[in-house]
DNA sequence: GCATTCAGTCCTGTATACAATTCAAGGCAC
DNA sequence: GTGCCTTGAATTGTATACAGGACTGAATGC
């Protein structure tokens, strides 16, 4: 087989990389069994790093592993999803809360300027990935804000839990004309007054918005993962 | 035919729960790389499991990974655990929150019935890990009763990285002849009312009061650690 | 004396082999 | 037809072999 460079990037964590992707967009049906041989295959590495990769995976809560019979997708449920945002709350809120002591205007100025240069391509933008990827990085910014590693670090772990769900509603929301970018720039407002804890509501409350619609957004995410996909990837 | 699952599961599930406690316990001094195998014929088995074990760890945040070098016992630091305490913070404060809207009187009274079997012991009680177990029961039960696997396993990891440092400050603690169980039934109590924002707010000044000895408890976990064991292999 | 180089050794990273187990299908009894 | 047993292929679980990078320490040049 072709040797890879470990110095630069070793194969688990590329492997790793792809899975996880992979998992995020679910090329992988939910609670379907993954066949160690065929994807190492398909991957071009043998089957040792890919269950090592498998293995993180399985530590993240992205698959479940049955003792003697692998590694399975794990299944996709409204009642897990809806947990996932109520993590979400809990991190982003108190993640704000922190960055409203800790940040300073520049800061905050900076966050501003990106949502002002991102309205325009977020109104027109038509790829779901790349409207999902400006609505992140807003999130992720002000959770960068807080200066707390492990929050940012869990934040992500859920974000790409849910990444397919997310993508998927925030098509609908587009589809019918409206946004979530102009409930952004109002947090950023409420952290200027330096009220942490309202900060905190109001990041809530925006969270909160979306995750009524999370069982719709459920059902939509289901038929796109069984949707025959034409010329993907 | 039985069921055999967990014999085969015990293998690399085995070699995880051993490597998680002996983490927890810093059995590995932090920034130490871990030699397979001296550790796979310390465990009894080959490399191949034991690597899979440690990239679960390492999804985790127990273990680092640099490629090409090996894994490495994580490195413990005053900011770490105080990032880690926060986070301890979110997650504990949402799920209580949740769980005042949720629960009913009966469960309250189990988890206030369980604290008073225990409080004898607390008092009397000599060994600082059965000590902390028993504080982290009380933790553990509140935050089942959001009703948040996710919230729930969260938490657990969460536990796992600053048990350490949690002993040594609740050894401490008990030195000084005060205890912190008094201050749990006071955030029953403030449930009961069934004011969910009062309910968290109890929370977080219960964490953040340890959180701020946590800086003196990281040095005592150091000399723990660093500290010759007698009769120790 | 100090830095550098260069072997030698150790250790990691991955592939592969093989045993053990599960899964599926076909046959058999009822 | 239905359910159970048998049997064989497919797949997982683990050990081991081996290639190649990383570390150590001594020897060398300045």
């Amino acid at each position: 087989m072709k040797p890879l460079n470990q110095n630069t990037e070793d194969a688990v964590s590329a492997i790793y990389a792809q899975l996880r992707e992979m998992a995020a967009s679910f090329a992988f049906k939910p609670g379907d069994r993954i066949n160690e041989s065929a994807l190492s295959r398909e991957l071009g590495a043998s089957r040792t790093p890919l269950r090592e990769a498998l293995n993180r995976l399985v530590a993240e809560g992205f698959v479940d592993f049955h003792a003697g019979r692998g590694f399975f997708c794990r299944a996709l449920s409204e009642t897990r999803i809806q947990h996932l945002y109520d993590a979400r709350v809990a991190i982003e809120c108190e993640a704000v809360r922190q960055a409203t002591q800790r940040a300073r205007p520049a800061d905050l100025d900076a966050i501003e300027l990106a949502l002002d240069q991102s309205h325009d391509e977020y109104q027109t933008c038509t790829n779901p990935i790349r409207l999902m990827e400006l609505d992140e990085a807003f999130h992720r910014q002000l959770t960068a804000l807080s200066g707390n590693a492990e929050l940012q670090s869990l934040l992500a772990t859920i974000y790409d839990k849910i990444r397919f769900v997310r993508t998927a509603d925030l098509r609908r929301l587009q589809a019918t004309g409206r946004s979530t970018t102009h409930r952004h720039k109002p947090i950023i407002a409420v952290m200027r007054t330096g009220d942490g804890m309202a900060a905190s509501e109001a990041m809530r409350a925006h969270i909160q918005d979306r995750a009524q619609h999370a069982a719709e957004a459920v059902r939509l995410a289901f038929a796109d993962i069984y949707a025959p996909k034409e010329a993907s990837e």
